[in-house]
DNA sequence: TTTGTATTAGGAATAATTCCTAACAACCGA
DNA sequence: TCGGTTGTTAGGAATTATTCCTAATACAAA
C-alpha cells in the first residue's frame, strides 16, 4: 500500500516539475491519504484524516489540492448524488456501486463493458474521455437495519 | 410528444390518489415540461420554463415537486458532476453521455450492457435498483470553439 | 358548498465549495 | 548555503444550490 503511494508520489513529482507546480507538504500528505483510502472519501473526510499529519491544513487546501490532482489526472470525482463530493485516488478504469442508503461506494470491474465498444452515436457526438458504470442499490448492512 | 405526457399524467393521477397526494396545477405543469424536455434540465431551467405557464410558481416548488416525482418513480436525477442537479423525465433504462465542457447531456442505449449480467460481487454486496453507464467527453460543438 | 389538510409562495436558513489576501515556503541560481 | 522570486497556503468571508419555515391557499372527500 505504501508502494502504491510511492508510485503516485513520483508521478506527482514529475508532473510538478513539468508544469511549474511546487511539491508541497500539503500536496504530498493529501496524496498519501487519498492513495491509501479505499472508501472514496469526501473532501471533509480527507481533511480530518490529513489533519492528523498536517494539523494546520485548511479545508480549502484540501479542495484546491483535489482540484489540482484532478487536473493532473491523479484523482477523479465519483459521479454520485449526495451533497458531498466523493473522490477517488484510483484513476484506472473501473466502475462503482453506491448504496443510496448509507452512501458507501465500492469498486468493481466489468470487462465486458470496459473492453466493449461504445455505440457509434456516442463516439460520433463527442470525443470520449471516460466511461464508467454506476450501479445504485441498497447494501446488505442497510438492508438489515431499515427503518 | 403530448401523448407521452398524457401517459405520465395518468400515472401521476393514479399515484396521487393511491398515496393521498394532491394533483395540483404545479405538479401537472412541472410534469408536462419535464416530459417534453429532452435536455435533462436543471431545476432552475425547469423553473423558468414552467413560469411561462404558472407565473407565480416558486423555485422551491420545482425542487419539491422533482423530489416528489423521484419518490414516485416519475423522474430521476442524472448522476453527473457540476453545481446544478440535472433531471430526467424518462425513467426507462438508458445511459448518458455528458460533455464536460458545455454540460450537454444526451441519452443512448447500449443493449450489451443493459441486458448483460452484473458481476456477482455487485449483486452480492447490494440489492441493485439501477444500473447505468456514464460517458464523459467533449462534444463536437465544444471541440471547435476551444479556448 | 363545506371542511380538513396537503401544498404552495416567499423569504430565510443551511451548507458545500470557492474566493480573497497577507503570510509563507518551494525552488532556482549565485 | 543563502536570498529572491513567486507559487501556495491558512483563515475567514463570500457564493450559491438546495432546503426549511410558516401563513395563506386550494385540492378533494363528503
Ligand atoms: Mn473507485
Ligand atoms: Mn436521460
Ligand atoms: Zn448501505
Ligand atoms: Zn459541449
Amino acid at each position: 500500500m505504501e508502494q502504491h503511494f510511492q508510485k503516485k508520489f513520483n508521478h506527482l513529482k514529475e508532473l510538478c516539475s513539468q508544469k511549474g507546480l511546487r511539491l508541497t507538504h500539503q500536496r504530498t500528505e493529501v496524496l498519501r491519504e487519498l492513495a491509501s483510502a479505499k472508501d472514496h472519501p469526501s473532501a471533509e473526510t480527507l481533511y480530518s484524516r490529513v489533519k492528523g499529519r498536517v494539523p494546520a491544513i485548511s479545508l480549502d487546501t484540501v479542495y484546491r489540492t483535489l482540484g489540482t490532482f484532478m487536473d493532473l489526472g491523479l484523482a477523479a470525482k465519483v459521479p454520485v448524488d449526495g451533497d458531498l463530493g466523493r473522490f477517488d485516488g484510483d484513476v484506472s478504469p473501473h466502475h462503482h456501486v453506491v448504496c443510496v442508503c448509507c452512501g458507501a461506494i465500492r469498486d468493481f470491474i466489468w470487462d465486458e463493458v470496459s473492453c466493449g465498444e461504445l455505440p457509434a452515436e456516442v463516439t460520433d457526438w463527442c470525443h470520449v474521455t471516460d466511461t464508467q458504470v454506476i450501479v445504485r442499490g441498497i447494501c446488505r448492512d442497510c438492508k438489515g437495519s431499515d427503518s
